[in-house]
DNA sequence: CCGGAGACCTGATAGC
DNA sequence: TGCTATCAGGTCTCCG
């Protein structure tokens, strides 16, 4: 469910947990995307005082501790941080507890596609979720020359380049079809046949849909809040998103739905070219 | 290497 | 009401 500018909401509604002393884990024993190891979490969480919290690889969130490890988190579709008193009953789906003296954060997870894992601190940038992955639409490297470069290099559809992590990291299903609109580019054309105009349309469109989304606090579109349980209110703000049959709001022609690469796809078939 | 399909999970909702 | 089918904001692996 969260997409990057509801990973950067949540990273920031964490900061205050930053400087306080993790004094217990604890684990549900169920394996999210990949399985949680109870025992190296405890050894490299139990003790230690977290030194920063911070969002990277786009919807990846790293927690860098006081002692020799440091924790790489992901929310896949249905995770949530939550902090609370510990008084606070646990709800179902609860995979992992850190206890602090006077509250706790859990990671809430229904469908389990979310990460929780141990890495030494100078490893975690070489693993496997991160080695690989594209430049940061936020980002200095993320630039209108680049994005031209790197389209011509692929023939898939716009959309999916859009998702695909390897290229630019942080875009999902909201914000790809969101950014699109934006920049009046087809979700259909080869990312080789886009034009140069086009491309600098888009680098435009990712940047302003990404941070105006930040600004407002993500998109509660379902049930996305930040770590205290707020919503976001970029939801009301979406253009095409969810809105098959509605009319365009820049042209007026109904908004249509496709499927592509088993996804939904939201676009104006008139001023979408 | 590329792209598509299927897999991984649970819960909410639509339709019969 | 109750059942079934479909869909959901992500990513990985397998296959051609």
């Amino acid at each position: 469910m969260p997409e990057l500018p509801e990973v950067e909401t949540v990273v920031r509604s964490l900061q205050p947990i930053v400087g306080r002393t993790i004094e217990g884990v604890e684990t549900s024993g169920l394996k999210l995307r990949s399985p949680v190891d109870a025992d190296l979490l405890g050894r490299a969480c139990v003790g230690t005082q977290i030194e920063r919290i911070a969002r990277i690889g786009g919807k990846y969130i790293v927690a860098e501790l006081s002692g020799t490890e440091c924790l790489l988190l992901h929310l896949g579709m249905s995770g949530r941080l939550k902090w609370t008193a510990p008084s606070e009953p646990r709800p179902p789906h609860t995979h992992v507890v850190w206890r602090f003296s006077d509250g706790e954060l859990r990671f809430i997870d229904p469908r389990r596609f979310g990460l929780v894992k141990v890495y030494r601190n100078n490893e975690f940038l070489h693993s496997p979720e991160l080695f690989n992955l594209g430049v940061e639409p936020l980002g200095k490297f993320f630039s209108p020359e680049f994005l031209i470069e790197e389209l011509g290099y692929s023939s898939m559809s716009i959309k999916q380049f859009l998702l695909d992590q390897h290229r630019i990291v942080g875009l999902g299903n909201i914000y790809a079809s969101e950014a699109l609109f934006a920049a009046r580019v087809s979700p259909r054309r080869r990312a080789d046949r886009i034009t140069r105009a086009q491309a600098r349309a888009l680098h435009d469109a990712i940047r302003l849909v990404l941070e105006q989304a930040i600004a407002r606090r993500g998109t509660s579109f379902r049930d996305y809040v930040d770590a205290n349980g707020a919503s976001g209110n970029n939801q009301e703000f979406l253009q095409v998103y969810d809105r098959a049959g509605r009319l365009c709001p820049r042209c007026g022609a109904p908004i249509r739905q496709i499927v592509q690469a088993a996804r939904s796809t939201f676009y104006c078939p008139r001023c979408q070219r």
